[in-house]
DNA sequence: AATAACATTGGAGTAAACTCCAATGTCAAC
DNA sequence: GTTGACATTGGAGTTTACTCCAATGTTATT
């Protein structure tokens, strides 16, 4: 017979709160089975599953992504890993845009931190024109999304 | 005498929704002033400073932030410019290292895509070295943070 | 004077992922 | 059998940056 764990050993061995384990319960990420009191009995499937959660937690998964597309992956149905491929895959993209945005931050801060230490036309210039170029990402309209005022009327 | 703007107006002109306006007045961060009528005027001066927070909020200055540190820039005052510089120099090392981050994510992401496509013994280590590295970032300590328990007892 | 289009306010609701609480139940040790 | 450590639950609170609402006031036009 497989052991089983208390919420609180759970807890200790993830480095992850009851509270939250609770939580996950709550909202159906991992349902562990229940002893004869009405305690909480994790297996080590149970286990295994929070610990591929705080991977996928680390890889900035939502809680909802999570529980939409990663349920226990028994058999290895073909359709469904395209389907997981591809969802890889957008947040990928999705990655990248973020490296690419934060890359830019990096930039402008450091432009603004040589305008800040010697107050020179060459770094100001560079600020101006960095922040003119950001003002333009900024305002160029997604297609799509046409609202002519942006509150509603 | 200079012009002064509508909310409306300074909403179309940055693309500011007004409701966000009037919240960015309630929150103290750009409180314009008021007509006969107890309608907002806006002033070029104020304008400015939403364009500034439009910035600070690409570069992910939380208001907070935003409030705390860059009010109106009035004198050039040294002591207070090595103050913001500092400021942004963390800034720019949080960046970094949120760039590292997702720099993990995206190979992470790779790994997994690659063991998902065919699953052979090559890929499939690489993955459960890769998660087993995450997992040890994940669960080293930061000093300082002695919580024996996760949970508070 | 009625209507539309603007403005004001306080206050409530939203999202995500927890986090905390109080009331209560269970179990092992002394 | 009482104490303490554990568990349960429903429900409320936290955070950030909005977003929406209803009740009401103001201004310009018909």
């Amino acid at each position: 017979m497989e052991k089983q764990y208390s919420i609180k050993e759970v807890s200790q061995i993830l480095g992850i709160p009851k509270d939250t384990l609770r939580y996950y319960d709550r909202i159906g990420i991992v349902s562990p089975s229940r002893g004869h009191n009405s305690y909480r009995r994790y297996s080590r499937d149970d286990i295994v599953d929070l610990m591929n959660i705080q991977i996928m937690q680390y890889a900035d998964f939502s809680l909802e992504e999570i529980k939409g597309k990663f349920h226990r992956m028994q058999s290895v149905d073909p359709a469904y890993c395209q389907e997981v491929a591809e969802f890889l895959d957008a947040k990928k993209a999705e990655t990248r845009k973020k490296i690419v945005h934060l890359e830019r931050i990096s930039q402008l801060l450091d432009v603004a931190f040589d305008t800040l230490r010697d107050f020179n036309h060459e770094s100001d210039k560079r600020l101006a024109e960095f922040v003119r170029e950001i003002y333009r990402d900024l305002h160029k309209k997604e297609p799509g999304i046409t609202k002519e005022d942006c509150d509603g009327h």
